[in-house]
DNA sequence: ATGATTTTTTGACTTTTGTCAAAAGCCAGC
DNA sequence: GCTGGCTTTTGACAAAAGTCAAAAAATCAT
């Protein structure tokens, strides 16, 4: 299950952030002796809710969820994320508490795992790391509150083809069971919505 | 409007920071000769939609709200600022996009203006500041994954009582009328679930 | 205080979405 | 090609939330 593969695994991660800002040979090494390409098959747990998020993602391939269980005990999907994405339980990897999410693989993937305590002492050692972070963390939060004034703004009928139009590929891979509870209603009103136009 | 207060009105704005890594004295000289403290009254527009938003406050004293219009012209707001908060429209400030958002104040307030332009001069210039800058970015952040994941989750009436719980002062301060659009339900619905208990 | 706004509540009715149960469709493995 | 499991759709009904219009209550400026 784990998989030491070349730096050339890298390059997309390293790209990433070097859009953002010039990430030093001597950074990009202590990232790659800080972290793991590992592979996990589908359906696998990354995360369970009340552990304690303590690693960090990259989806070189593949794809993965988060969700938690409501109070009836039904799967809410809160993010899907795919190849170039970062993957965390945002709330218990930022703050180190329990986890109420579950982080679970969709497809076959190959990650780039980093601890957190080795990304925390990354960010102190490389303070101009901390530029690139900030940078990507604007960004996630950017999306997410896209994602909140839709919930707030438009019907199930028009979020549904608000996620159509932007992210068409979500829905070849991803089953509409899913995507129902991300878009916040029940299977059965996705599968009418569709069915109307 | 304009007025330069001394720099202990700087004081909760560098504990902010200094809670989060030292910041030095350097740069605390240089955010005040960066930055400038104002007045605006209430109800005063501190950006429009289709403005670029170029300038971040830090709340002294005062609230405001951010806002959009919805397709039928009415107003949803997004988010409630208090004392000691930043107050940025996300999308726009991050971007540099014409936002689609409006910043409003609700009481007569005090800030701190950073433009834009000046905070990544900062950023670039003291890379150590980067490091709270992220730290503070991935708080915002984590509230609005909160934010969004209870529109998913949770009824009117559960958000309502969720609310209610979290930040009560928020009742004490802001309108039902503002805060039912913040809550994705109608003003009536507000009024109707207020009375069952 | 008082009249004028503004905010909040109420009532009647409509629309949207959810729930439960069953049927249909799809797909992997034999 | 058949079988069993999973996903998606359908139908009937129930619950949640929205809309519109008007009344009541609260707040503000004079």
């Amino acid at each position: 299950m784990v998989d030491h593969l070349p730096a050339s695994d890298y390059e997309n991660l390293f790209s990433l952030f070097n859009n953002l800002y010039p990430l030093k040979e001597e950074i990009q090494t202590a990232i790659i002796a800080n972290s793991e390409v590992i592979k996990v098959t589908k359906k696998v747990k990354l995360l369970n809710a009340g552990e304690r998020s303590n690693t960090i993602y990259f989806i070189l391939k593949g794809a993965a969820r988060i969700f938690y269980l409501d109070k009836d005990g039904k799967e809410t999907n809160t993010w899907f994320l795919f190849e170039n994405e970062l993957l965390i339980s945002v709330y218990s990897f930022y703050t180190g508490k329990p986890s109420f999410e579950y982080i679970e693989t969709l497809e076959d993937c190959t990650l780039i795992a980093v601890k957190r305590d080795r990304l925390d002492e990354l960010y102190l050692k490389y303070m101009e790391f901390n530029f690139s972070g900030r940078k990507l963390t604007e960004f996630y939060h950017m999306r997410n509150e896209i994602q909140a004034n839709e919930l707030r703004m438009f019907s199930a009928k028009e979020r549904y083809h608000k996620l159509l139009e932007r992210t068409p590929q979500l829905f070849q891979r991803v089953s509409l069971g899913h995507i129902a509870s991300y878009l916040g209603i029940s299977q059965e009103t996705l599968s009418r919505i569709r069915k109307q136009k």
